[in-house]
RNA sequence: GGCGACGUGGCCAAGUGGUAAGGCAGAGGCCUGCAAAGCCUUCAUCCCCAGUUCGAAUCUGGGCGUCGCCU
């Protein structure tokens, strides 16, 4: 249990699927209220990852910014990370008598900062427990490293399918810090939140929304994505194990590698944001914290605008 | 006009007489540190008509359509 921050006024967040328009809705907030906006993005907190993550470039930004440009793409990074990084960012940003707007669209993130989740092990991300059971996995099958997770932990292993080998080994890791995943997992409802927030959700129409996304997704490979990723490679891009992953660089790569065309390449990245929207859309849709504003339409002000009046008092 | 091939869910695609594989997309869902990741669930009666047969997506005939080649 974390005791609570204690900040003066409640942090603004804004949240909604990609594309939605949390950027422009939370700068023009952020210049409204005298806030600071602190980016809850796991790809953006990457330096170099700028057209494909959608960051708000440097010349367009009219209020101090946090959460961009943290590190490499080489680097591990964590939601344990993140909740420092943005807990302290409220702290700094409290001090200077400004208010924080809290802007992103990675779930567990946001969670991370605001909730009262307690992440054993505090920063280190590299785990040995993690490379064993990986190997193991390759050797033995999906299943097998299951039936030991359950013979050892049978409430953790009840929770999480055999198939889901990222929370398995994620399972063994706690066990080998003392801690269980059925435990942490039993918590998980009745987190408290420890900061004090307003969410603004950004709702769009699902079909409007993946039109917005394709054309997105052709306006990001005018503006050089392509390039952006041949620079990305010639500094170690495939060393990380988090960047690499992202949506429009990972199939940018693999047509640079000539695993696939172009032509396929864009219209993956197409499809698969879509899914990640559909994804963070069922992420959000549960939440009962959070106060949606439709945002069919891309007005901005108008948007602020009812975000004031209806949802800020 | 002739000859040939083909016609299975939104797309790709198995199945060649025994009651519709799989993949992709879509939809729904899960979630405490790789989360733009990972995982789960779900989704057709086989172009139409007539026939053969206990039984047809699978065989026969006709129609329609598509593609290819030829004139």
């Amino acid at each position: 249990m974390s005791a609570p921050l204690a900040l003066s006024q409640p942090v603004i967040c804004v949240v909604g699927a990609t594309a939605t328009g949390k950027t422009a809705l939370a700068q023009a907030l952020a210049e409204i209220i005298d806030g600071e906006v602190v980016s809850a993005d796991s790809m953006q907190i990457y330096r170099g990852m700028d057209i494909g993550t959608g960051k708000i470039p440097p010349c367009e930004r009219t209020v101090p910014y946090h959460g961009l440009d943290i590190c490499d793409p080489g680097t591990p990074y964590s939601a344990a990370l993140f909740q420092i990084l943005a807990r302290t960012c409220f702290d700094d940003i409290e001090t200077r008598g400004k208010r924080s707007v809290l802007c992103g669209g990675t779930g567990l993130y946001l969670r991370a900062a605001l909730d009262d989740y307690d992440f054993p092990s505090g920063t280190q991300v590299e785990n040995p427990v993690r490379e064993r059971y990986a190997r193991l996995l390759e050797q033995r099958g999906a299943l097998a490293v299951w039936n030991m997770l359950a013979s050892i932990d049978p409430a953790s292993a009840a929770l999480i399918h055999p198939n889901n080998t990222r929370r398995v080994i994620r399972a063994f890791e706690l066990l080998s810090e003392g801690r269980r995943y059925a435990t942490l997992h039993e918590g998980l409802a009745q987190l408290e939140q420890i900061v004090p927030a307003i969410f603004i959700g950004l709702a769009v129409d699902p079909p409007l929304l993946n039109k917005r996304i394709d054309r997105r997704v052709d306006a990001m490979i005018e503006d050089g994505l392509v390039d952006e990723v041949k620079n990305l490679l010639d500094q170690g891009f495939h060393d990380g194990v988090t960047a690499p992953q992202a949506i429009g660089y990972k199939e940018i790569v693999a047509a640079l590698e000539g695993r696939l065309s172009f032509d396929e390449a864009i219209e993956r990245i197409k499809i698969a944001t879509h899914r990640y929207a559909k994804r963070q859309r069922t992420w959000f849709r549960k939440d009962a914290r959070i106060q949606w504003l439709c945002a069919d339409s891309q007005d901005t002000e108008q948007l602020a605008y009812r975000a004031c009046t209806e949802l800020l008092q």
